[in-house]
DNA sequence: TCTGGGGTCCTAGGACCC
DNA sequence: TCTGGGGTCCTAGGACCC
């Protein structure tokens, strides 16, 4: 007997948290914005009607959007998050078998659903979602995850499904596939799509016709796992209990070039306080980070350097960590470049609760870094979180 | 003037070892 | 001067996702 597979996937997710408290914006083009007020990364449907792109800088939309009286927000995930911890709430209390795949995503294995049960149950978690979160949310289900993606993409563009739809209720799968792009499918990205059309592969139907063997040297063992779901095989797992993550970032663009490596220091020292931040929320110690410094790659500055730093043992101390990374900063900055973006990545991630004793440690060199004790650090930070804050959180949040 | 941030996985190639 | 084969580990780069 097939899984019955489903995705709830909520309906341009930023935009449907900011409607909730800004009622306003409903029924005008709205999009939210990233951080900096680069580009814009949700619309709603009225702004994508209007050929706003995902990803698309703000500053070349601002006068269209200013002339269509679109509302404009600033992105704010301490909202979003918490909106999502409400979905998935609401999502739990009907299946126990939920996997929160993105902040706006969760997979669901209903397989212990009746067949005749199914659509109903579905169609209830969507009404209850709408009733107590006010998130509009569209459901997919099929065999498995891609077939779900895909079924869900259809509960979105086709009005009649009302935003639930089953594969098994699809009359003719295989035929409708021949008028799917093959962009449209999970895990089918820009360069994958283009390369496939090179081959004349341009809709699912086609796609799912290639030979096994091709699909793997043309993509790789994942491609060929896409293929095989859309034939119904099972092969990406719902995953129940969520992973220990490998790495975690903090990372920013500057609001304007840097070519000091005293600005870059403070930067990189800012975000090495939010990692560890982030590390502590996670319950890890890092013993290894990549840090790298790059160069505006929209203005032909495309540089990047990085560099990989393994500590001694296990740590989540910022100022142990800044005087690792102090000196290899020099090693990587060069006086004759701008700068737009650094920062830092913590790879291999131990649970604090395992964390080994080493017999031999030695003292750390680095903590003769020159920086780290006298006291101008400190105020060169304070200084710089201020003008931080005024250059990234001092913009305008709404316009109209 | 102004173009996000944070993840995962796979593969090829080099270093190194026996 | 000649110069094997196999295994592992690491890294960089490239693809994907939201």
């Amino acid at each position: 007997m097939s899984r019955k597979i489903g995705i709830i996937d909520c309906n341009n997710f930023y935009v449907s948290c900011e409607r909730v408290f800004n009622p306003i914006s409903i029924g005008k083009p709205t999009v939210v914005l990233s951080n900096n007020d680069g580009c814009v990364i949700a619309r709603s449907q009225e702004a994508k009607d209007l050929g706003i792109k995902m990803g698309e800088p703000f500053f070349q939309k601002r006068e269209f959007m200013d002339q269509h009286r679109f509302c404009v927000y600033s992105s704010n995930y301490n909202l979003y998050g918490d909106m999502s911890d409400r979905v998935m709430s609401v999502i739990k209390e009907y299946a126990n078998e939920v996997e929160v795949y993105s902040i706006d995503e969760a997979f669901v294995d209903f397989s212990n659903i009746q067949d005749e049960k199914l659509m109903e149950t579905l169609i209830h978690i969507k009404s209850e979602v709408q009733r107590k979160v006010g998130i509009p949310v569209s459901i997919g289900v099929g065999p498995n995850k891609t077939l779900a993606k895909l079924t869900s993409h259809m509960a979105k563009s086709e009005v009649g499904y009302k935003g639930v739809c089953s594969y098994w209720e699809l009359v003719n799968f295989r035929n409708m596939m021949y008028k799917v792009d093959i962009s449209e499918v999970w895990g089918i990205g820009r360069k994958w799509t283009k390369k496939l059309r090179s081959y004349g592969v341009d809709s699912v139907g086609q796609f799912m016709n290639m030979n096994d063997m091709i699909v793997k040297k043309l993509m790789n063992i994942n491609g060929l796992r896409t293929k095989l779901e859309l034939g119904e095989m099972y092969c990406y797992p719902v995953q129940l209990k969520s992973k220990l993550k490998k790495n975690i970032a903090s990372t920013r663009s500057f609001g304007a070039d840097l070519t000091q490596i005293e600005q870059l220091q403070e930067a990189m020292y800012h975000y090495i306080q939010n990692g560890v931040k982030k590390l502590k929320e996670n319950e890890v110690s890092t013993s290894r980070c990549t840090i790298f410094l790059a160069g505006n790659k929209h203005k032909n500055q495309g540089h990047y350097t990085s560099k990989s730093i393994t500590f001694q043992e296990p740590t989540q101390n910022t100022d142990e960590i800044w005087s690792q990374v102090c000196p290899y900063m020099v090693e990587l900055y060069s006086n004759d470049k701008k700068y737009k973006k650094c920062g830092i990545i913590f790879n291999e991630l131990t649970p604090d609760n395992v964390k080994q004793i080493t017999l031999f440690t030695e003292p750390l060199e680095s903590f003769e870094v020159p920086v780290n004790v006298d006291k101008k650090w400190e105020m060169k930070q304070e200084y710089i979180t201020q003008k931080y804050t005024t250059s990234w959180e001092d913009i305008p949040s709404v316009f109209v």
